[in-house]
DNA sequence: TCTCAATTAGACTGATCAATCTATTTACAA
DNA sequence: TTGTAAATAGATTGATCAGTCTAATTGAGA
């Protein structure tokens, strides 16, 4: 027990430098001291940086699904309601931490040249997981009356994550809380019947 | 006349790089050889790659505000229609290029750590304008009933921008056209009354 | 035409990058 | 306890990075 430097805990500090720096912006050498492993152990590990990076971006897929469907299957709220908690509960983090993060997604899928690379595979698999988590619980509000139908459930989730994406861009260039504040209003009525 | 090598030009040729394949992805050598010019000539130029950086932000800048404007002024169309116009020609732009280029502001915005970059400002001044033109016109579509009141002109401005943004975010990772067919549809809705 | 400063060319520098390599330690099976 | 393969340490490598430097060229004013 109480492994120390587990792959684990190599890939989540590889998600925190990434999401804070970039992925060109941060080194192998600053990723090894903040994990505190050897450059033998690293690349053990992982075959080269961008297979780090294709992990890291796994991990951080599965980390985020993984608390997103937890929320969005809880059944004493309504569909629509659950995505408004959730999206609070997300903005509510985002806050606390002074809003230096970013979504690893929309920053590496932006970052890495679209030719040839593993990494921008891996950010459109990722994208389409969240998708189709959010879609799910679109449908059911859908179904159930509690969420609009003037777009359909496929459409309203692209267009509720890339206003959600775009205002974490925006915090992110220092808007701070106003794009957030902004989302989450719009997000009322985009989902209001 | 036909000055070849002009700064302008460099500035276009880094704009494009940029947007293509991001800020840390583009060495100075690629610039240099794809501009045409010496090391000599872009130091010359620029104090550094990050005063490039930073020059080629306030390029694109006013690149796209100047086109903006002339869209969102044709007084021959109401407000709501202005706009919807607009991202109908910027979407018609992205997929006659097959959605390779992305939004340079969010891409570098992402990309560059948050704490002492000239950059960063950049982004956010840049932001900020894009944001101005904008609102400007809901303002007026708000006043003459075409566009919803449902959100304040700032709140909603930001909201269709980061709905818009987040839309290139998918799209350039991969999801090609469908994020932006989604985003036009939820535009629509977003701003009739 | 001459002068001199501004511009340009491109070799060069030191730093830093990802990645490799060998030696050593560790973990575990026999 | 011993044998062996996996894991780790960390010095090293070659490539590439941004940025500097000196010499050559250009162009505008006298």
């Amino acid at each position: 027990m109480n492994v120390k430097h587990s792959k684990d805990d190599v890939l989540k500090v590889g998600m925190e430098l990434f999401r804070l720096n970039g992925y060109h912006n941060t080194g192998t050498n600053e990723i090894l001291k903040t994990a505190g492993i050897s450059r033998g152990s690293f690349y053990n590990f992982f075959k080269d940086k961008d297979d780090f990076g294709a992990q890291v971006l796994d991990y951080y897929g599965v980390w985020s699904t993984d608390y997103m469907k937890e929320l969005l299957l809880d059944k004493r709220l309504n569909p629509r309601k659950r995505l408004i908690h959730l999206f609070d509960i997300f903005v509510q983090g985002y806050k606390r931490d002074n809003f230096k993060w970013g979504c690893l997604l929309v920053g590496m899928s932006q970052e890495v040249g679209q030719i040839n690379s593993v990494l921008t595979h891996s950010c459109m698999t990722n994208f389409e997981n969240f998708i189709d988590v959010f879609q799910a619980c679109i449908e059911e509000g859908q179904k159930d009356g509690t969420i609009s139908t003037m777009q359909d459930a496929r459409g309203l989730t692209i267009s509720m994550l890339a206003m959600y994406n775009g205002a974490l861009v925006l915090m992110k260039s220092g808007m701070l809380e106003e794009p957030l504040l902004a989302f989450r209003k719009q997000l009322e009525l985009m989902l209001t019947p």
